[in-house]
DNA sequence: GGCAGGTATCTACCCGGAGTAACTTTTGCC
DNA sequence: GGCAAAAGTTACTCCGGGTAGATACCTGCC
């Protein structure tokens, strides 16, 4: 029917969306009106699966968060629409979320969990560095900052999904409050 | 022949550094001299293998992560101790570390990856309240910070692990930068 | 000492999902 | 119309988690 890899990745997504986390790939390739062996030509094993698609939801997040921070008066209140912007959207494609950043078929445990981050850590890193250049601080932190970063985020949105006790904007909050001022206490306003 | 609890899971761990996070419950079972009903019999299936190296594991890092943070001079250095102690105990028990993090037969995703944080988050928690409140701010933050962090130290040491090009002590460094004083940047000394 | 009953353990299986080999259909070309 | 190549499907294998039923062992009783 439709064998081209882009129909393919649309399809797993929108099944992912339905099924849960937990589909199978056979689901995947009947969802796209294949059968497996259809899949993997066009897409490779399960990994590779994984990583296309983490490829297009980072594309996606880093898109709308990236037109949200730029809306941003001053570094704080970017940083804190990029929370939010993250959890929302985290929220919003909770289960393709779910499948990326723990789909992988056990190969090697660390690249899976790691996977989404990967893919982001680059452009994070860029932005810390110059950010720090400009304020005259040691930009050699950015990598190690960016996966810091990105764990912070990913552990607290898979909480907030899985206990959905609180409410968006006050975890938010809280956690921009610890990514921009630390444990140490906030220097000025909150 | 040896049967209980204690003895699976100590055997377990020995198999699991030696062979790996990849190994198989066949290959523990037969590591601790029993067969895999026994195994189940004794602790559970996969989830509940897991779930109990995971208590062991956090238990140990725990205590040693404790007695080197009561030795600092102040919070800052406090929380550097912690940091540095648990990127070197998690590569320390590095196999361990990540069988218990990524290990668990996908069963619910999300509470795989945060079974350590899960196990960890409350004695954070309790730490950060005090601090908060000793210093006279908003204490409330204290949960979702404790995933922060967890989540922040969890990713910072999948990727160190990996690459293994910085040194133990600088990134540690970098990340108690990051935790204590945030991006917003460093109040007053290094 | 030998035997019944119960318990502990192992063998041998099932099940489900990833991945693939070999057969079949369709399509385009002469 | 016949034939070759491409595209697809069926029907497997393989492997790991999980379990049912057979087996050996051990205990208490006569």
């Amino acid at each position: 029917m439709l064998a081209d890899r882009d129909a393919l990745l649309t399809a797993a997504e929108r099944i992912i969306r339905v099924e849960g986390p937990a589909v199978t790939l056979d689901a995947i390739a009947a969802a796209a009106g294949v059968t497996k062996p259809i899949l993997y030509r066009g897409v490779g094993d399960k990994d590779a699966l994984v990583q296309a698609l983490a490829e297009r939801l980072v594309a996606r997040m880093t898109d709308e968060v990236t037109t949200m921070v730029a809306a941003a008066k001053g570094p704080r209140d970017g940083l804190r629409r990029l929370v939010g912007g993250y959890l929302a959207l985290a929220a919003r494609d909770r289960s393709l979320y779910l499948y990326v950043t723990a789909g992988g078929s056990n190969g090697d445990r660390v690249q899976q969990a790691l996977l989404l981050a990967d893919r982001t850590a680059a452009g994070f890193a860029e932005g810390i560095a110059a950010f720090r250049t400009a304020q005259g601080a040691d930009p050699s932190v950015a990598l190690a900052w960016s996966y810091g970063l990105l764990g912070a985020l990913h552990f607290v949105t898979l909480w907030w999904l899985r206990d959905g006790t609180a409410d968006t904007d006050g975890v938010a909050e809280q956690i921009t409050g610890l990514l921009w001022s630390g444990l140490g206490g906030e220097r000025t306003g909150t």
